[in-house]
DNA sequence: CGTTTGACTACGC
DNA sequence: CGCGTAGCCAAAC
């Protein structure tokens, strides 16, 4: 398990989850935050949002050279985080395109289209890990399009 | 060692 | 539905 005076190891679970998100398909920093356990030392509430910014700092610190997907994790709007118009956020976007991730107009991914639930329930036990929430639950609603 | 900032979110307006 | 603000943790100044 590891500790919050320990960030090293929690930056490793992150890793290794987004290295389980499949091509053209993105996750979100609260879904990873939600997948793995908090600390005794923080309530879940509290976790919720100190989680994701967990994750933006792991993904921040992402090593090169390991094959690590950091392109596939987006915020919770279905947007880039890195600074808009940057060469980073210039590049995250290019690499999803490559992938077959399409954004609409205003920069967004649907979750619907490309959004992750996850890794398997036998990987998550292995782990130790939690499934994170669906961001595609918004499926059949009347204001979302309809496509295939 | 006090301040500021950040690859986030939830909530209020 | 979009924009602004508060919150909490770590790391960089």
């Amino acid at each position: 398990m590891w500790k919050p005076t320990d960030p090293e190891s929690f930056n490793r679970i992150v890793w290794k989850i987004a290295k389980q998100i499949p091509e053209g398909h993105v996750m979100t920093y609260g879904q990873i935050a939600a997948m793995i356990p908090p600390p005794d030392s923080v309530t879940p509430p509290d976790y919720k949002r100190l989680g994701a910014r967990w994750v933006g700092q792991a993904m921040n610190a992402t090593p090169s050279g390991e094959g690590i997907p950091w392109q596939r994790v987006i915020n919770s709007k279905g947007g880039i985080s890195l600074p808009a118009g940057s060469a980073a956020a210039d590049q995250q976007r290019q690499m999803l395109q490559a992938e077959g991730v399409t954004f609409n107009d205003r920069g967004l991914v649907d979750f619907d289209r490309y959004g992750w639930d996850g890794p398997d329930e036998v990987w998550l036990k292995a782990e130790g890990l939690y499934p994170p929430p669906s961001m595609r639950s918004n499926r059949g609603s009347a204001t979302q399009p309809k496509l295939l």
